[in-house]
DNA sequence: ATGAAAGCGCTAACAT
DNA sequence: ATGTTAGCGCTTTCAT
């Protein structure tokens, strides 16, 4: 015995075949005419006025499964707290959509397994997958490029440098951030460094340390401010606590260098007066009143545009070298570290410094 | 004349096949292993162990053609420089991953076209969509169920109503700002609103006015601060230069706010001491020190647990009624605004006024 | 418990 | 310029 009524169906997306039948042509017509192959105008014509009425849009999953190609980028983050990334997303995006690309976000936790992050960013078969601070970057990178998929590090590198990536020239920022400070007539410094393993925080500490030590100046004092504001709150608040406190303050980002300035205020010093205290990145906040910090800019458009270009062409079949593209960033001088000589201002009238 | 030698191809993923023919059983069994189907220890055991050996994982997208379900969820975003979205894709990140969905996120542009935007959300076959915070959100909510696509909005709502979603009760929130206010003896009010069309804006707005008015006291003055940092500092600019000058400033956001309380200081006046300004949202930044910002809090996490939870279950074919969800919020006291009688301490610390 | 076969919506050779 | 055919990698009846 038959149900007599046929099964009732949720009205489903129209398909290419619909479009065909309405349009009295075939499914492959149809098909052509939706990227740009030879159709005969008149059928062109029908094709569009049928798939308008029927609201058609092909569907990119079943594309993507006979072109190989899925149109989707997967970006891996962490810290969104930490302004600096929602920029960067908001450009990424921007290059993507140009792209006709689309992006799938994966925020990261603290501490996540290896195998479940690869199995959500290569399950999908993405068409390519940037890797932006994540602890695990350096790993993942490698899996996945095992598994054949374009992968590139942003921010965050493989210190081997077995994996092709985009970075500030974090070393010649470090660098330069010292000699501001040096010829600013400090002497005594601290760096309030990221979480342990990041490349990013490394580097920029590695080169600070060498700076000032080349000047002949002592070692400066290292606390961790573990990426976080509460971590660099107390990072801060340690380094000043002592007799023997600083009287430059490097923070290894800018999120720890807005904790820091207001750390230093809770314990009595003013920056820029007290104290001095520079950042990295150049975040929108740090361009506030209430902070007006001093930090160098990293070229984040460029970065952007240098990474998606690359990773792009390797999708396209061009293989991407495993290198690292360091790009050269400014620093911008506000208030919160003592200005040295030399402080020049550009056509917009923000305040710089080349040393 | 053939070419002689084959095409060289990138080596490809392995596929279904590849794991049954190395594990002697068939594609459907792969298929089953992989879907806690019916398969014996035996064979499950060596579908594994060929699966391992291959590196194999399932083509997710193979797989939503046939089960007609991507496992994508569309978010869009606008204002990714307002720090509440962050916080709030993070939200939403946890909850999906939990529930084995990926976030395809949109940035929406200031002015965008409804129709790229469509096809980009359509085009995909998204299982749902988040519509957070774009000013076309209303529209794109009926689109996208006209085309049999659950979705949601967030924070930002159809008006009429028509479209289910969730927000803050803005508009006991906004007059509990208002009673605060009043309480504290403030006399002369003002509103930074945000841009015109939305609807957020427009039930904090509305709310607040008729609280005011409900005291009898004069119509607040009302400046568009854009929802934008620097709308919002000129608003506030203007505010402050009359001679009537507000004593209390009520921002739609917390973004606007934390501008407004610069701009405040750079017109010589101290929020808190000199006027008094309250925020909306409870953004991290408006716990920072140098702001201490009193403001309306939004309970985002129960408000994306309670989205998506609807969402997940509108695509599981349970019809999502067209209802806007109004989550309480509290008012949490900082240092931004004169406190009145009646601040509470809860177990955390943190202060807050319930009228 | 297992396999064969059909089909999801599309694109891409290959004919014509 | 257009249609036919054969898959893409998977799930899902339907037999066995």
């Amino acid at each position: 015995m038959k149900p007599v009524a046929p099964q009732i169906r949720i009205a489903r997306p129209p398909t290419g075949s619909d479009v065909a039948r309405a349009a009295g042509v075939s499914k492959s017509a149809v098909s052509r005419a939706f990227n740009g192959g030879l159709v005969s105008e008149d059928a062109r014509a029908r094709i569009f006025e049928a798939a308008r009425l029927l609201k058609y849009r092909p569907s990119l999953t079943a594309r993507s499964l006979t072109t190989n190609r899925s149109g989707l980028i997967g970006v891996a983050i962490t810290h969104l707290d930490n302004q600096f990334y929602p920029e960067v997303i908001e450009h990424i995006s921007d290059r993507l959509r140009e792209e006709k690309y689309r992006l799938v976000l994966f925020v990261t936790q603290g501490a996540t397994d290896l195998e479940p992050m690869l199995d959500e960013l290569l399950g999908y078969r993405l068409d390519g997958i940037v890797l932006a601070s994540s602890s695990l970057a350096a790993q993942l990178a490698t899996e996945c490029r095992e598994s054949n998929v374009p992968v590139i590090m942003f921010n965050n590198i493989d210190p081997q440098g077995r994996a092709p990536g985009v970075t500030t020239d974090n070393a010649a920022g470090a660098a330069q951030i010292a000699r501001f400070l040096l010829a600013g007539d400090h002497r005594r410094f601290a760096i309030v460094t990221g979480i342990a393993d990041s490349s990013t925080s490394m580097e920029r500490c590695a080169s600070f340390r060498e700076t000032i030590a080349a000047a002949g100046l002592p070692e400066p004092a290292r606390v961790s401010g573990e990426y976080s504001f509460e971590g660099a709150t107390r990072a801060t608040l340690e380094l000043l606590r002592g007799k023997d406190a600083p009287d430059a303050i490097f923070c290894v980002n800018d999120h720890m260098a807005l904790a820091a300035v207001q750390a230093a205020r809770t314990a009595g010093r003013e920056p820029g007066r007290d104290i001095s205290i520079v950042g990295f990145d150049n975040v929108a906040i740090a361009a506030w009143p209430a902070f007006a910090l001093t930090t160098y800019a990293q070229p984040v458009r460029q970065m952007t545009d240098n990474m998606i270009s690359r990773l792009l062409q390797a999708i396209d079949g061009k293989p991407l070298p495993d290198e690292t593209v360091r790009l050269p960033g400014r620093l911008i001088v506000r208030a919160t570290a003592r200005r040295p000589a030399g402080v020049r201002t550009d056509e917009e009238g923000v305040d710089y410094w080349e040393g």
